[in-house]
DNA sequence: ACCTGAACACCGTTCAAGT
DNA sequence: ACCTGAACACCGTTCAAGT
């Protein structure tokens, strides 16, 4: 499943160097040292590299001793999740500008995603499970009340917004999530091969359409993909208006 | 990071019956028959609990027997993503009804991954490897192309289109994927507890939804969705058309 | 062509013990 | 409070060998 081991990025033993400043090499071990560095393997090796016995082995310790500072495997993954959650940086909410409200608080959750695609999929669950993903939820909430949508619309849209941009983060083209950053343009390549190989005369229009799905700018794809869900609650808001009921 | 083991469901020796009239039990060993086990077990223990091991045990054979039908684990998680695809019923493409013809192929798809939710994750990297999914997107692609979007909009669209859908099976309320089916109630009364148990004052919208976010009607929900994507390219055609470059 | 046995290098996790 | 050692029950996978 994982490439049999080889190059690790992490802190290490530089030498034998003895107790007394050991240089740059393994912080020290705590609870967010661990998230923070169980982070980073997923954004190189991708999330199926991140094992407890791995990331004990970047700290130099026993696997057991992060079991003091973590649950365990399935908490240290909803911790991964809730921290990058936090790590958005949450918009003011203005009095007005109707639902193009909400395209700040999507863009400033795409800005946070898209530092950590691998491990965005740990997002997913666990929004409702801290501050700053309540919070947002509250807001588009809000957002999604004064356009006149009800209850169940509310909720249902709402969900939609952060899915529509977890999703974007990991549907990205050639963001190649849970797969090595080594092994990544590799992938692209053979991806793009295998569908130039087909028959033009079965599949004319994505073959054509090929060359666009892979080398794309991420922030129009970003922009793109956030104006799609603005249109489409536009859209919604403005059919309850004219006939309401 | 899966239960101890206990209550299987699977085909297994009803006793230690001889050669001949082995009853019901193991159906014989197929690289087809794997992938659906594989695919039951997924559908109802979770995908974490797919494992060559497990499932080699569910056919009373040893795990290597599954390497001769099967490259490896990932190639088994790849067939069932295929297998999932290839079960969309294709829909014709009609002639005429522009953006609107969007809407059966999108149904159809919803229709096929919901009954296997669980494996549903394992679609996203594999439409383009099944005819079935290249098919579906070449449709869209025709759809699309009628609407008068260009090639980058269409590939842009097309892959939304695509992982919409399957956001909204991956996502859906209550669906609590990748949590065995026995502990699924469970699980949601938690979740609807601590939403319950949230500050009023500070979430005032999320805890009135907080029951739409939990008993809501599948199907009204899939309508739903699909109706919000195809209010969103339809908003984006009709742009195009009042301010044409 | 299809399956087994033995072995290897990994996992997560518990529990008693050390400092 | 924080970490280790030894042990257990799991993984995926290879390779030589059986029928």
């Amino acid at each position: 499943m994982v490439p049999p081991a080889s190059a690790r990025t992490g802190p290490r033993k530089a030498a034998k160097a003895t107790s007394a400043a050991t240089s740059a090499a393994a912080p020290a071990l705590s609870r967010e040292a661990v998230i923070d560095r169980a982070l980073e393997v997923a954004d190189h090796e991708g999330l199926a590299a991140v094992s407890i016995r791995r990331i004990a082995q970047d700290f130099d310790v026993t696997p057991m001793a992060l079991y003091w500072h973590v649950k365990n495997k399935d908490e240290l993954l909803a911790a991964m999740g809730e921290r990058i959650m936090d790590s958005v940086e949450l918009p003011e909410l203005a009095v007005d500008g109707g639902l193009q409200r909400l395209r700040p608080l999507l863009e400033r959750l795409v800005g946070a995603l898209a530092r950590h695609p691998a491990s965005t999929p740990l997002v997913q669950a666990r929004i409702l499970h801290c501050d700053t993903g309540r919070t947002l939820t509250e807001q588009a909430l809000t957002i999604l009340a004064d356009a006149g949508f009800d209850t169940r619309r509310r909720a249902e849209l709402s969900r939609a917004a952060l899915q529509s941009v977890v999703m974007l983060v990991v549907g990205a083209p050639g963001a190649e999530i849970d797969v090595p950053e080594v092994e990544r343009q590799a992938m692209r390549e053979r991806k793009q091969q295998m569908l130039a190989g087909l028959p033009v005369d079965r599949y004319p229009l994505l073959i054509d359409s090929a060359a666009a799905m892979f080398d794309c700018d991420p922030a129009t794809y970003y922009a793109d993909g956030i104006e799609l869900f603005l249109a489409g609650v536009t859209a919604l808001a403005a059919r309850r208006e004219h006939r309401p009921a």
